[in-house]
Order: structure tokens, then C-alpha cells, then sequence
DNA sequence: GATGAAATAGCTACAGA
DNA sequence: TCTGTAGCTATTTCATC
């Protein structure tokens, strides 16, 4: 039914699966779930990172709790997506702090970003800083997230 | 300039600035970048973790490498937003492991969905299961994530 | 918050399958 | 090539100041 994992058996899977939850686990703990020793773990974990597999360790902060209360939503339509007339905003995009995420996508809108900010005018300020000058930037769909149901990036490994 | 950060100081700060960024970094090099004591850094940090301000620590996995190249955004638009009448979907949105993130949002249309799929037909399904048999569901209308430029959900604390 | 001791985790070397 | 055992190193953790 999956397409077929190359290099990654049932270990990897459990391994990868217990750390996207909770990196925080000792190598000795995650031995005795997945049933290997803790070296075997260390030497499988460390191939994964190198592999890319896993692509970062890191820590989710409370961003309410931090002064940043608003998370935005917005779409972008360009009025030509070829590489060369997007580049500029892309890396004004990656250069920004405050966007959290951003993928280029199908259908009425071309880019979709999600902007922490501290207050609404903080964020105009942003988005001035990432669409102002850009005559490439045709017009931008502001929504504020009233609410964040779901968050992460877990991968389903079953 | 920013609201007041109740209970953190600069320390924590720059603490927490390098743990959503690496959290694999020892508590001995944080507290040599930050001028501290490893115990302290330490206490600071279980701090951080009890008071929430910390939500998780995990790996963010490469889902392309996992067999699930496919991230698509759903915006849902419903008939009626009351809470009574979307309790259901927001159950099974939560009980959706292939739903990364949610969003109730301002504006055209009430949700917002990122989901991982491993093909188009995989994400059928999860959408005939999210929102099927849903007479509270007006519509909703998909996009592919052609490229993702930007991911994770980093807090600016400058 | 710092210091130092005890407990724990992570890492390396080696032998066997 | 992979695993497991053993032992070492480094880190985390806790008590005390």
C-alpha cells in the first residue's frame, strides 16, 4: 500500500515515531520499547540525522506566552510565479522572522504564509516589509487564526 | 515597545531562543553562551517546561523520506461556526493523525487544514473522512503545496 | 546563582552472528 | 553489516553553600 522506505525498517519507524512525539527520551528508554539495545539505537538514531530523515531537534514555544499573541494567515497572488520575478520576495520571505511557514500552492492564490506577530501593527509592518515595494505582489488575503486547533508537523508512521 | 513578559527575563530569553532552534545543545554550552551556571540553566529550563512556556521537544521529520511526499491545504467553509455544530469535525480533525495543523480563521472561509498524504488518493480518503458525511460543511477547496519555503514555528524573541 | 558529588545518559571498542 | 556487552566519558541532577 506505502511505497517502499528505502533503508528504513520497523526500528527506524518506531525510533523516528517516539522522537517526533518526545526527543526528550533517553536512548535506554527507547532501546527497551523497540526492543534493541542502546547502542543500536544511538548508531540508527545518528544515521538518521545524517541522512536527513530528521531535520531538526528542537523546542515548540508558547508564542501567547512570549508576546506574540496573533498568528496570521496569508495569501498571496503574483501576477507572473516564474522563479526570477518571485525571488526577491521569497528571500525577503526566508529572511523574515516572523513567518513561520510559507509553501508556494495550487489553485486562486500562488503563495500561503502563516506570520507570528506581537500586534496588528506589528504585523502590517511586517507585511510591508515582505509585499510593499513588489509590483509583482498583484494583492494579499489577510486572516487571523481566532484559534489554533492542531499545531506540529507530525508525519503518521503506521 | 513589547508587552511585558511576566516571570521571563533576558536569560530565559536567550534560552529559549536556542532551544526552538537546537535542542539537542547540552545545558553546559547554554550556559557558557548565556553566562550562567549549568544548574541554573537547568532549573530555568524545568521551569520553563512545568509553566508551559516550553510545549514540546521533538524532531521534525522529513515526510518526503517517509513515504508521504504530498502536503495539502484545505480551507472549509461551514454553514454554521457555532461551536455545537462543528464539535464533531474538530473531533475528528484532532483524531486525524495526517492533519499537521488547524486553524479556525476570519474571513471567506472558517478552517484551516495542512495534511500530509502519501498520494491523492490517501487524501481522499481523509477528507471523505473529515468531512463526508458533515451536513454542516458549506465546502471546501484544496490546494498542493508545490514547494514548502519555510517551516517550524519559530518565535521571533529579539 | 554557584559549587561539588552522585546518578544518569551518551558514546566507543570489541566480539559474535 | 548489524547486534549486543562492557566500559568509558560527559552530562544531568541534586544537595549544600
Amino acid at each position: 500500500m506505502l511505497p517502499p522506505l528505502p533503508g528504513l525498517d520497523k526500528f527506524d519507524l518506531a525510533i523516528l515515531d517516539l522522537l517526533q512525539r518526545d526527543n526528550t527520551v533517553s536512548q535506554r528508554e527507547i532501546a527497551k520499547t523497540v526492543n534493541l539495545s542502546a547502542p543500536a539505537v544511538q548508531r540508527r538514531i545518528q544515521r538518521l540525522r545524517e541522512s536527513g530523515v530528521i531535520q531538526a531537534e528542537l523546542a515548540i514555544l508558547d508564542a501567547n506566552r512570549l508576546g506574540r499573541p496573533l498568528l496570521l494567515t496569508v495569501s498571496v497572488r503574483v501576477h507572473d510565479e516564474h522563479p526570477q520575478r518571485t525571488e526577491g520576495m521569497r528571500q525577503r520571505i526566508m529572511a523574515e522572522p516572523a513567518v513561520q511557514q510559507c509553501y508556494m500552492i495550487t489553485g486562486e492564490t500562488d503563495f500561503l504564509l502563516m506570520i507570528s506577530a506581537a500586534t496588528m501593527l506589528d504585523f502590517e509592518d511586517i507585511a510591508q516589509r515582505l509585499f510593499g515595494g513588489d509590483d509583482n505582489v498583484q494583492r494579499f488575503q489577510t486572516s487571523v487564526a481566532l484559534r489554533c486547533l492542531k499545531t506540529g508537523s507530525y508525519v503518521p508512521l503506521a
